[in-house]
Parts: C-alpha cells; structure tokens; sequence
DNA sequence: CGGAATCTTGAAAGTGTTCAAATCAAGTGG
DNA sequence: CCACTTGATTTGAACACTTTCAAGATTCCG
C-alpha cells in the first residue's frame, strides 16, 4: 500500500491528503492472481481495471487462426485492463492474463467515476496517465507503420531494458508485432554484428 | 461557434450553461488555415492544440530517408496537434499541414489546464475525449502488427467511409502505413474480387 | 492546351512468414 | 541424480507479401 502512495504522490504536484488517500484506498479491491491465471477473457465485459503492485500481466487478442498478440505489458505501477469494455460495458476481445504471480488493486469504472468526482487529486493523477498513454501508444503506432522489425526491437530494448530477461522472447515477439522465429533471426544477426551486446542479451 | 457548442454538449451529460460556454470559447483562439499551410512543423515547440471547425489537416513524420508517415486525420470536430509537445513544451517530432482550407480553435497547454480546473464539464469532456483517442489508436495499433495491408484497407474503409473520397489513395496510403503502389495493387485486387464495390471505391 | 501531380502497372529485390526439424532448457517424478 | 516430458529457442528452405525502381496512363488545374 506504500507502494501505491509513492505512485500517487509521484504523480501529481502536491501529496494527498491522509482523508484522499483513504477514500481512494476504499474504491479499490486487493486481489492477487497466480501465474497463467486470468483477470479477463475474450467475451466477458472488463468489469475492473487493474493497478499492478507486484508481479507482470499481459493483454493479447487472439485471431482467427488462433494467433496470439500482445497488446501491452503490465508490470509494477502499470494499469492494465480493457478501456473500452470497462467504460462501455461491452464484452472484451481481450485476454488479460498473469505472466508471473501478481498482486492487483482493482477498481470499477463506476468507482473510478466516483473517484474522479470526489478527489481532484486523483482526477490530475488519471489525466495524466491517460497523457501518458496517448504518447506511448502512439509512439508505438508510429513505430509499427513506419519501422522495420529490427528496429522496433532495438527501440523496444532502449525503451524497457528490464523486460528483455523477464520475458520470453515470444512474448516480446508478439509485442513487436512479429515472430519468434523472426526475433532469434534478428538477434542473431545483431549478435554478429554487435558481438559486445552478448551479456546484455543473453 | 454553434456548431463548436453543439459538439460540447455531444459529449457530456447536461448541456453547458452560457457562463461555461463563454468561459470555454475565452480560451480559445480562431485561425484560419490555407490548403497546405503549416500549424507545426518538426522541430518547433507545439504551441496550442487544435479543434478542428472546418477543413481537414493531417499530422506526420518524416524519416530519415525523406519518407512520411501519417500519424493523424483531423476533420470537422476532430482535434489534432503533438500532445507530448504541447504539455512538455519539448520540441515536436511532427508536422501539421492543413489539406484543405480549415478553420481552427486553439488553445494553449495553459490555457486548457486552466479549463479543467474551472470548468467540470469541460474535464468530463476531454476524459472522455482522453477515452475514445485512446481506444481508437491502440485499435489501430493492434491492427497494424495483426493485420494485413488488405485488411487494414477494408477495415478503414468501413471505419472512416467518408475518408475514401475526401483524400487521395497516397494519404490513405500513408495513413494505413504501405506506399500508394501497393494500396493501388489492393484495390485492383478487391475490384477484381468484388466489382459491386466499383461505385464505392471510384 | 500544357504541366504537374496522382494513379496504375511491371519486374526484381527485400523482408517477414510458414512449416518443419533440430537443439536447448527447465522442471518432474522415479 | 538421471530419465523423461514439456516448452522455448534456433535453424533451414520455400513461400507470400510488400517495397523498390521505373515507366506509362490518367486526372486535375492554371
């Protein structure tokens, strides 16, 4: 719960108040999630959006021929969830599953409402994300329309050096939008061409 | 101005009341814009936000090797300008030229925080705009590492039918992230499968 | 009527995918 | 600790889709 205040407090101009804290605290439910365990299916409406304490979550779509595609990584201090099922209550296309053991705090639309209405504070922390989002999203957009499949990987890896050794290559492969055979092939060849990478991705 | 308050009241649950409204519009700026002027170019800081009254603009980035890439189509009630830039004040990555003569209302970072403290309505209103941006660009972005050209077309046509005869095939091209020739080839291709398209697409 | 931009079409090259097999790694139960 | 199973990664060859470069055809405007 610590955790959750440094987020907060990281977030916006100045600390909440002890009162603040606590109503935002009440609209939240504690919930932990064992590897491989789902927080949402294809199918079902996106009833919480999730706040990650501790462990790593993805949400994937799955096509027709049964590929798979991973729509964002959600680790420690990340949000994950299915936006427009959680505001419209429509059913998800979305899976969103745990990749390691993980702690969340859930929250529904109506509470985040609520929230938004009651703690100013929070509604400043929450554009701000949606901010945040925005450009990333978009950034990765841009990268996927106007980028080869080795350069999205090299920004990729610049832009989050943690997730290299905490997730499979697979994973990142499908991130990138990409196969995994496509990822060993241009690991491969960065390797000999950049043979002082070794230790970082190995 | 009506048509800008008729899009306001669109997007929250009760009708703004006069005040609101003239404390709205105080905010913002009117600027006429000819085809193919400048709003932002690379390199500059990007000033104020955009709502689009009339005309349609486009914002892009250029590579390296002199290659463009469409991020956005603005049109009538539609929004365009660099939000990283625009909140952060850094130097922008992109261009927004003006496709057609356009009538605009800016605002500035500032000035639109200022809205969101003074104006709750006008907070409800970006939230949900935040919302729909959101959702629509990482629909784009799933399609774009999921999804074939041909798909991406057929999915663009049917999201935007106004879109196809309003630009030309190289934005469209651009926008979908393939050169003109091979949106040229899909076309030829979907005509040849499907000619009752012809009148649609012509 | 030009002239310029846009769209079309062709052939060759490049990039990424598909399918298949081999190798490697990790965890389980004996 | 080893044998076994399962999943992840690597590698190969053929294939598909998109790009590149180039040349024509068409359309749009002044």
């Amino acid at each position: 719960m610590h955790a959750f205040r440094s987020y907060i407090d990281a977030g916006i101009s100045t600390p909440v108040s002890d009162a603040d804290f606590a109503r935002i605290c009440a609209a939240f439910t504690p919930k932990k999630l064992r590897k491989k365990a789902f927080l949402l299916r294809a199918g079902e409406v996106c009833k919480h959006f999730a706040f990650v304490l501790a462990g790593a979550l993805r949400m994937y779509s799955v096509n027709e021929k049964g590929g798979e595609h991973v729509l964002s990584l959600g680790v420690e201090n990340w949000w994950v969830g299915d936006r427009e099922s959680c505001v419209l209550l429509t059913p998800s296309r979305y899976y969103v599953e745990a990749l390691e053991d993980a702690s969340l705090l859930l929250i529904t639309h109506a509470q985040m409402q609520e929230l938004l209405c009651t703690v100013p504070a929070w509604a400043d922390l929450m554009r701000g994300l949606d901010h945040r989002h925005n450009i990333a999203t978009q950034k990765r957009l841009e990268a996927a329309i106007s980028s080869t499949a080795e350069e999205r990987y090299v920004a990729f890896r610049a832009q989050h050096p943690t997730f290299e050794r905490r997730f499979s290559q697979q994973l990142i492969a499908s991130y990138l939008g990409i196969l995994p055979e496509t990822l060993s092939r241009i690991r491969t060849r960065l390797l000999a061409a950049k043979p002082q990478l070794a230790e970082v991705l190995s």
